[in-house]
DNA sequence: CTTTGTTAGGAAACCGCTATACCATTATAT
DNA sequence: ATATAATGGTATAGCGGTTTCCTAACAAAG
């Protein structure tokens, strides 16, 4: 059995609850009694017991930390353990403890969600990607949960969320562009208008734009979402025919980068010597393709860690209501552009 | 505040006792007695604090699982990921909760660790990766705790482990190569003999042998395990001179995949065509590359589900001692090699 | 020398739930 | 009819801490 704070007691010669006082408090408390009591615990190699703890406290310092896991998705979304591990590391370093909950398998991840707050007396919950929707927004509303969810929940504006500014990093891939002198660019972007990649190319539009360049029709490519379908849009739009080629070509994501490598494989196009390639997000593969991408990256361990802060000061101020783009992206340089002349 | 089990009682007129009685055993309860506390819980949505009960109950059902995050470590090691999936999805169906620790922090993981177990009175203690080494060892074995890592540790015989065999995997690489018809084949490997990287060169050899096609001194390439290290490896054993052109080449991981293909481009080689190339494990770039790789995978998700599994069993026949080689590798055909012909 | 204030430490209640012991009933066996 | 057993339910003692309240003991003040 382990030890507990009676055989502490016991072997210091004083009460429970002296030991508890010299352990935490310290108030009115003698010297010499402490130092019996420390030598004790010391001793007996006393861990307290940390269910009875909060327990006995009625506080739980534990999030839920609510996500849908898929099974096995690291290949599909890298991010999701990167952001993970943000949360986790700011929550322990303020003393709270995290608890996972996968709604891969939930029909009504709300529902899951308020129980295991409840069973947990968990103080918050912290959600990330496709874990939320309106069914959990109006449990959390109702409830009145202090949360936080990693990503901005387009459905709901009374729900407090973090996220990054993909409009923003579409911006910043214009200036980079600009600074490089590329002012021919094409940007290939997925067919479907609600998505991250299309934030990417309102932001670089506009930016180009205010940059006085503007990007006409025929300067971006709709395509699948896939490799392949970027492919094929890459090559009917730089094949045989009509148009001057671009100077240079953004892509929306890392998926829609590598089909376009490939195509420009095909169409034997050196990169960056006779076109240049940017693209968004650092997934392993940026960095092992030949040659190197240079992307507009964010810091998903540091999105998660701002999650996990804002929930700890959340709690420390339950009226702090959240909505914000708090991670700026990155420019990660690679091969794939020349980067500006000094 | 949240309802309690008192005011259940309280609400159907019968003492804590009996309601503790009804959500539980059922023993000698009578229908009615049942029914007022089913619709008294049900109407209040009486959840119990999972903590009192287990508490109460002096039972935890809480294992924790003990890795190195680092920060964010996603990008250099997708499967970290995956395999934590796998062990809380097995954690979770039966009914065990999972407490994630960091050790990327610690100097003595072992101390850490014992230190959570204890304070949290978890019945058991899953590891994975570079989490292990002899100091936590030691305290695991001193302490007794149920245990199992995932990844052989080559440095105590008396731990329980489950692993993929990548001596196995070496093994199913010559003989994809066979089916193949290659029967030239130079196999790329890191320069560290104490790796993964050269268990899956040792397996590779000892099936070709098997096979009847012994690998010369000349067809193993040692390189710095690193991308351009490969690729340098590459150039040179395959550039101008000497020995005839190997008909394929394995390399030992998709770090140095990618330099084989950088090295392989650069060589104007088109792959299959005019040389086959496999590597081991999916990385999210052996789908994005140009051609897609052909890869021998394993399942790592099934690989955590496995060492969930295994814990619990564990917990039930304390005496089980485990030290195999569960998860098998699976070959994923690619666009990199030609599948033989049926 | 009493009164008051301060300090060190202990007794006991409590957190929410489980589980055992126990007490009425009522049914069954002798 | 009495002994015995089963049934349905309650009272209560923990689980391992924290915390409030209380009591000595001693010091300072009047």
């Amino acid at each position: 059995m382990s030890v507990t704070i009676t055989d502490v007691a016991d072997a210091a010669g004083v009460s429970k609850s002296t030991v508890s006082k010299v352990l935490n408090h310290w108030t009115s408390i003698s010297p010499e009694t402490a130092r019996k009591v420390l030598d004790a615990a010391e001793r007996l190699n006393y861990i307290p017991n940390s269910r009875a703890v909060s327990f006995a406290r009625q506080v739980t310092k534990n999030i839920v930390y609510l996500t849908d896991f898929g099974q096995g998705t690291a290949y599909s979304n890298p991010h999701m353990f990167d952001i993970m591990c943000g949360v986790h590391h700011e929550l322990t370093r303020s003393g709270y403890t995290m608890t996972l909950v996968d709604t891969s398998e939930e029909t009504f991840p709300g529902e899951r969600a308020i129980q295991e707050i409840r069973r947990r007396s968990a103080d918050g919950l912290i959600i990330h990607g496709s874990a939320v929707n309106e069914e959990l927004a109006a449990m959390i509303l109702k409830e009145n949960v202090p949360h936080i969810i990693i990503g901005h929940p387009s459905f709901d504006n009374r729900l407090c969320w973090i996220d990054t500014d993909h409009t923003l990093a579409g911006e910043y891939a214009a200036v980079h562009m600009a600074d490089c002198g590329y002012l021919d660019v094409l940007f290939v972007a997925g067919k479907r208008s609600d998505t991250i990649s299309n934030q990417r190319l309102k932001g670089f539009r506009k930016k180009m734009l205010s940059l006085k360049r503007y990007v006409p029709h025929h300067r971006v490519g709709y395509t699948d979402a896939t490799r392949l379908g970027a492919c094929e849009t890459v090559l009917t739009l730089l094949g045989e025919d009509a148009l001057p080629r671009p100077q240079a070509i953004v892509c929306a994501n890392s998926v829609l980068a590598a089909g376009t490598v490939k195509a420009l494989g095909e169409l034997g196009l050196s990169v960056p010597k006779d076109i240049a390639l940017l693209t968004f997000d650092t997934y392993p593969c940026t960095g092992m393709l030949d040659p190197v991408l240079t992307v507009i990256d964010i810091n998903v361990y540091d999105m998660g860690a701002q999650a996990g802060s804002m929930m700890i000061r959340k709690l420390e101020n339950p009226d702090l209501f959240v909505q914000s783009f708090t991670t700026l992206p990155i420019l990660i340089q690679g091969e794939s552009t020349v980067p500006p002349a000094q």
